[in-house]
Order: C-alpha cells, then sequence, then structure tokens
DNA sequence: GACTAGTGTGGGAGCGCTCCCATCCTTCCG
DNA sequence: CGGAAGGATGGGAGCGCTCCCACACTAGTC
C-alpha cells in the first residue's frame, strides 16, 4: 500500500528491500541451497512486509512450467456414469495435487470442435501434463496428446493391453467377486446385465462374471447375458430380455447401480421379490445403492484413490522430464464387494 | 518438425514467413480491425503452415489477463449435497466458459490452509475472477477475493441482502410450490425436514414452507418443524422426532431429496404407508428420486442453467474491467415442481 | 498544391520471472 | 604464504507476447 506504488509488488522489489539481488531472492523463493542463512532470513522478512507473491505467468514464462495439469472428462461420459464418480475421481485428483501445489485445469469435453479446441491448449502450454476419464477404444486423444510432449496418464484403459500409463480398478475381480457371492448363497442361474460391449470397463466386468461362474463350475449360457448401456432405462430393458429368455433366473449380476436400479424395477413388476426370488448386485456402491429398498449389494471401487494415484503418476512423469523412458506404468486397484440385503 | 528450430513457433515466426512485422500478426491474432484483408490472409496463412499457437504464459504476462476463472467448491459441501449438484453445475460453467474460450480452474477447499493458499494463487494473479459455490453465512471469503481486486460471483447467497453478486435459485417459491401442491391433495398436517439453519438455502425452504402455509390458511405449527442437515441420517431423524410429536402429520416436505429417503425409510418403518398415509415432496430432482420407491415427487432447481449464469455474469464483470460501479447484481432462478407418485 | 485526416504497418519497450555466467570472498592445502 | 577450489551473490539475457508510438501512405479538403 506504498503510495503511488500499485499493484502487486514484484521480485525486483524485495530484492531491493532486503537489500540484495534479483536473483539471490529467486534462490531463496525457490528454496535453492545456495544461499546463506542470514540472507534467507533478510529475504523471508521483505517477502511477508511486501505480502510478495511470484506472477505465475511471469514464472511460467521464464521457466517454461505451468504448475497446472488438465483433467478431461468427456461431457456424455459425466452424465452416464454413476452420479458421484467423477466428483470422487475429482476429489482424489484435487487432493492429490493441492499437495503438490499445483493447479487442476477441468475441461468438460463436449464435441468434437471442443475437444480440437482443447488440443490447442495444450500447444498453448497452459499445463505440464493431461489426467483422461474414461477413454474410448477407439480415442486417439491420448496419442495426439503424447505428441506434444505431454505427459498423460489415463483412468481406466482402452483394451486389455493399453500402452499409455493408466489407473484401473480390478472390473474382472468385481464380477468375479459378485458371482462368487451369489454361487455362496445358492444361486446358480445367474444372469448378468453389462455395459456397452464397446468400453473395455464393461467387457472386463463380463469376464470376471464368467470367470466366477466358470470358477464355480457353473456351465457358462449367454441366454444369461444381455447387454446395458449404463443407464437405468438400459437397465430395464436387459432385465426384461433376461426375464422372457430365462423366467427361471434367481440372479442377476448388472453392472452399475443404475443398471441395477432399473432391473429391480422389472423384477418388481414381474412380481418377483428381491433378494427371495432374484438376488441382485450391483457395481459401484453409489448412493443409489445404499438407498434403494432393499438396498443393493455392490462392487465399490476406489475411485477417489483412483484420482489420487493418477495424479501421483502424472507429477512424477512430469518430474522426470520425460528422460528414463521406462515401462509405461499401469496400476489396478483392488474393489470390494459391500454386501447389503439385496442378496 | 523444421530440423533444429525445436520447439513450437513463436509470433515472430510467423511473422516472419507471413513477411510482416510482429505487431501485425499480433493484431490479425487478436482480431484487431485495422488489418488490410489482404494481410489478414497471409498471416492466417502463415499461422496454418506453421500450426502457430499462441503461447498463453507470455500473453498473460504481457497482457495481465490469464483467460482463466477460477470455480471454488468447499469440499465438506462437496459430500453433504444431493450428489450430482456440483456436477452440474460444473457443467452449466463450463459450457459458458468454453463458449468464451476461457478456461476453468477447479478448487476443492478442504481446509483452512488450503484456502489460505488458494488465496495466494489468487494473488499470483492465475485468474481474472471467481465464481463460489456454496459460501456460509459468515464466510469472508467472497470478500478477501474482491480486496484483491477480482470480480466474484456466487451460487447462493449468505443472507437475504447479499451484497456480492450472486445467482440463487428461487428457494422460497419451492418451499411455497411444494406445500401448494401437498395441500391441492387435500393435506392440512403438513410438516417439514429443513437443512441446516445456519445456511441461508435452509431458511428460505422454511420461509417458503411457512409462507405456502400461510397462503393456504394453515395455520403454523412448531411441532411440525423439525431441523435436518442436508444428509439422509439427519432426515431420518429429524423425522422420527416428527413423529413423535405429531403421530397424526400426513405430508412432509424435506428440503433435499436425500432427507426425504432418509424420511421414507424412517416412515415405512413406522409402519407408513406413502403416499396413502403420508405423502412426502422432496427438493433436487436429484436421480435418487427417480429411483426411489416410491418415485418422489421433488422441486427442480436449474443447476446447470445456474452455472451458466454465473459464468456470464462474471466474463461480463471481467470485461468492464471494474469501471461501472454500477448496482451489484443478483439473480434468482425459478424452481419448478416435478410431480410423482410420493403424493 | 499544400494541408489535414485518416489507415495500415513496423518495431521498441516492457511484463516479472528463471537461468546462468561472472565476480567476489572464504577457506583450505602444499 | 601463494594459489586452487568452492560457496554466495549480482545482474545480464532472454522467455513470447501486448501496447503503443512513430512512420509511411492514401485520400480527401479548401
Amino acid at each position: 500500500m506504498n503510495g503511488r506504488q500499485s499493484g502487486r509488488p514484484t521480485l525486483e522489489q524485495v530484492a531491493a528491500r532486503a537489500g540484495v539481488g534479483r536473483g539471490t531472492v529467486s534462490r531463496v523463493i525457490n528454496g535453492s541451497p545456495r544461499v546463506s542463512e542470514q540472507t534467507r532470513t533478510a529475504v523471508a522478512r521483505a517477502v511477508a512486509e511486501l505480502g510478495y507473491v511470484p506472477n505465475q505467468a511471469a514464472r511460467a514464462l521464464a521457466g517454461s512450467r505451468t504448475d497446472a495439469i488438465a483433467l478431461v472428462i468427456p461431457e456424455a461420459e459425466a452424465r452416464l456414469f454413476a452420479e458421484p464418480y467423477f466428483l470422487d475421481l475429482i476429489r482424489g485428483v484435487s487432493a492429490e495435487l493441492a499437495e503438490a501445489d499445483k493447479q487442476l485445469l477441468l475441461t468438460l469435453v463436449r464435441s468434437e470442435q471442443e475437444r480440437q479446441r482443447f488440443e490447442q491448449y495444450l500447444a498453448a502450454q497452459r499445463v505440464d501434463g493431461v489426467l483422461l476419464a474414461s477413454v474410448h477404444g477407439d480415442d486417439p486423444l491420448p496419442e495426439r496428446i503424447r505428441e506434444l510432449g505431454l505427459p498423460v496418464v489415463m483412468n481406466g484403459r482402452r483394451s486389455e493391453a493399453e500402452p499409455v500409463p493408466y489407473v484401473d480398478s480390478d472390473n474382472i475381480g468385481a464380477g468375479r467377486a459378485a458371482v462368487a457371492h451369489l454361487v455362496a448363497r445358492g444361486r446358480d442361474r445367474i444372469a448378468t446385465v453389462t455395459g456397452p460391449l464397446d468400453m473395455y470397463v464393461a467387457r472386463a466386468r463380463l469376464g470376471g462374471y464368467r470367470a466366477g461362474l466358470t470358477e464355480a463350475g457353473l456351465p457358462p449360457d449367454e441366454e444369461l447375458v444381455s447387454a446395458g448401456d449404463f443407464t437405468e432405462a438400459g437397465g430395464r430393458r436387459a432385465m426384461r430380455l433376461l426375464l422372457d429368455r430365462r423366467p427361471d433366473l434367481d440372479a442377476v449380476f448388472a453392472a452399475s447401480d443404475v443398471m441395477a436400479a432399473g432391473a429391480l424395477g422389472v423384477l418388481r413388476e414381474a412380481g418377483r421379490r428381491v433378494p427371495e426370488d432374484v438376488a441382485l448386485v450391483g457395481v459401484d456402491d453409489s448412493p443409489v445403492a445404499r438407498l434403494m429398498d432393499p438396498p443393493l449389494t455392490s462392487v465399490r471401487q476406489p475411485i477417489e484413490e483412483m484420482g489420487r494415484t493418477m495424479a501421483r503418476m502424472l507429477i512424477q512423469e512430469i518430474q522426470k522430464g520425460s528422460a528414463t523412458p521406462e515401462e509405461p506404468r499401469k496400476r489396478v486397484l483392488p474393489t470390494e464387494l459391500i454386501v447389503r440385503s439385496s442378496c
């Protein structure tokens, strides 16, 4: 508040006040060890007195790093997924970034046009790295970003053999755990409502379901498999189909809670009691599962932890400065069956 | 990929290629009218050929604007609110910002420490303005930000007479609409489960409830009012209390869907049928409402539209450059009753 | 036909940092 | 006791833009 000296103080002003050079202040700010204790204290005082905060734009320009990362979420998926999924993910990412003192740039991509604009942003060097949520099987974005020389970490993968670093939950394990639990409850005509099979996550859960049957010595039966699309309506449709084809089914593994909710509605309408006649298991452990009647047994994914892990991996990738070209890193986090009264 | 010329092309290189000066290229990029059509074309071609994208840091440094805005969400609230609330809000903000070609910096504030760090970010001039979600009654943050000279727009307000620009939904109208609907269905012992009364939104919905009763000529009755906290557990507690005090109640207006879900559970346990014995209305029109059994009548807020409006207001505020000190702007968006079978 | 008004245009002067080289002062060694 | 080897420090040279002033030119004006 020094009269004419409007605007925020600069490095130079701090230097003047502390009676040292610009370089020295910069060193103190950035924690370089090559500064005497005495000088460090003097500078720290000047910083405090002036309320100095380094200008981010200048830093980015001179140092060519932004201390910001982008999280990209396709809008279509944001609507579709179990509601709190992305919020939990964001929460995890945000927490980890805050610890590393980095900024989170959130990008919801709505259209092809917006996707291209996003690539422009990247080229404008606004961020040091990119996190990608729910990438589809044929999405070239990860490769494009790498071409720009930016580190990427994805949430989920596009296929079994994903070349780009990713963090995923154990979707196969999820399917297996669900089936194993149903088998343990004495069910042996277990159907499944899958997600859209062009998504790896859906295929993985289906794969887990099949593995679970095999492990229990139950024969696979394609009539017991029906494809949904992660929406309630899709769940209803798939359930009706299943009931048509196999009225004798005694359990359903739905690849998401929302689809399970749809399935539950259809089962009710068909006069089946849950869990007495048909046992039901979902995936996500969303609030919906808790509030359903009966409360839904569901496989929980550690979403927030996935977010944290992604952020951690990305930061590491950024720091190593694309030097060591070591193995692309992959991480698969375990899921957990939350048992409630729907089975 | 021109051999030695590593890194991204600069303004200067575009200028050289187009055979013009730096200033001219800058003018073309920024759409200044003072450029001949011919030059404009030549520059555009050079830009395209080189794949030039302006460096954001340099722009920010030279022009002292970042083309980014921050959206601040208190983490505590993020957990508490009806789940998709913030995602919808983000969606609206994001959409509007994308149109204006601005970046969204998302900040989840978890602790006092993080809040202070956030103020540092602001001081580092990373953003041109701030959007604040769910600010509490005694939160000094809006004023702090204004002191830094940054425009602010809030989602919701801290009190009836909020001095800072905000966008809110018509919470009073929400309460009134709910009560009016219940009255129209012949209910006259209408209880309410409120939110935490230190939040304006909770007080407003309660106020609407009371206004609705008055308008219907029903006497107010404090025994029919019980405070929840926007959680399911809080809804259950409040509902039990109400049932204790007034076993003869025939309708409940819960100030959120999640609390309504809690209330529904308690009502069931108490052997009341919904809607036959007790009619139920919630607020938010969240997915939970749709999936409940019976599906819940609920008052919808235009959350996404609130996000868009906030962003629009903020952008306007930024553009006018704190010149015209006109009235702080407030906007209250209408709510809508979505009737389902719970009443 | 000299004079005023514009239009386009070029390029200098920063914006506030980081990087890095040169300098100075110690300290330690033979 | 001279010289080598470091540690601490100052400050020049950018980073890639925007701003703005100066300088052509071109058209009009009396």
